[in-house]
DNA sequence: CATTATAGGCAACAGGTGTTGCATTACGCA
DNA sequence: TGCGTAATGCAACACCTGTTGCCTATAATG
């Protein structure tokens, strides 16, 4: 029998995610890994085919991180919990968000699955119900842009006050806004209502 | 006297933006730049004290890009057109959008010429010169969170449409949707109004 | 026409990367 | 207690990076 393994897969992901955290995605290396653990290169290649497999894997652990942020009841609003939790990874896990968003990831299906949860907590909501398919759609696009607008704000740096109380008000704040904007579209028959 | 200069330093910065459009700020060497001038790496040397250096012309450059973009007149309203500018540069040029805005090369003083441009021309805006100080900068600030957001997003590839007319239109609804509220607010004296 | 300063090419250095061949080691079954 | 198997460490391969020493070629001056 060969000796047990030493060096587990989860420890492999778990140390890449804190060389991810701290020097971001593109310093993910086997030597750095392997750095982390007090070993050689060759544990790495032992639970993986290639580093390309290993970044894989780091990858999809910070994604579902982000649905723990994003599922998290920040408020009693699903919704907004949606938004604010995005935001607060922004926050909290820079690199991590970097590597989902902002790097050649292909994220398109991540953000297709927010929104499709974003639009099955809007049909619940009896003010929202009246909207038409499209008018809908134009109230989700409006929030989801600004909510990834300040989450990417927030990574940068660039917006100083980020504690969780002023994200929540943020995109609460600008969500009631656009939400009033579509009902007064719906109301009278504006060009934002095509639907109607 | 030596040899006249064979490789002049504005060629070696256009060389090295042509790299950048083509694989990234982070591909971006020196032997990279010599294959695309036919050459050795030594006038890039010649030129510039360290690669360090050259990252910084070339970055700049970048930025004047931007600048003109934002000043580009897309539509008969100032306000608009640096919203619209911005986002049309992240279309069109990706990687410097990427460089500038999403890796670290603090790029807060950026942001803060543009919304002080956004300001400036706010204030020559009958409808808002009566809003607080406090309100126009919510209103601002709003603004800016939601261009930067539909900038990138159309950088990652998100927005299908992103034709000028599209881009133009979204900037502008929105910023009328947001404007609208703030005046509404300034009426009412509700929390927003703070100034007042 | 000779001289001299210097731009540029070549090739090397040190350090980084992914990956792999080989020797060693330790485990648990026989 | 011995043995086979497979996990690990070491060291190397090839290729990338920034940077530099040395040599050559050139162009304007004396």
């Amino acid at each position: 029998m060969p000796p047990k393994s030493v060096f587990y897969k989860s420890e492999i992901i778990n140390s890449s995610l804190k060389i991810v955290a701290k020097k971001g995605f593109k310093q993910l290396s086997a030597r750095e890994v392997a750095r982390e653990l007090n070993s050689s290169t060759r544990p790495v290649y032992e639970h993986f085919e290639s580093m390309e497999e290993l970044k894989k894997a780091a990858l999809q652990k910070t994604i579902s991180l982000l649905y723990d942020y994003v599922i998290r009841p920040h408020t009693k609003n699903a919704f907004l919990n949606i938004g604010a939790g995005y935001v607060m990874f922004a926050r909290d896990h820079r690199e991590y968000f970097r590597a989902i968003f902002l790097e050649d990831n292909d994220s398109s299906g991540i953000i297709d699955e927010l929104l499709k949860k974003l639009d099955d907590e809007m049909v619940k909501v009896p003010e929202l119900r009246k909207l038409t398919r499209h008018e809908r759609q134009v109230l989700l696009r409006r929030s989801w842009i600004f909510t990834h607008g300040f989450a990417t704000m927030v990574f940068a740096g660039y917006i100083k006050n980020d504690h969780d109380a002023y994200i929540i008000k943020m995109i609460s704040d600008t969500g009631i806004v656009f939400i009033e904007d579509s009902i007064r579209k719906h109301g009278d028959g504006s060009p934002v209502a095509k639907g109607k």
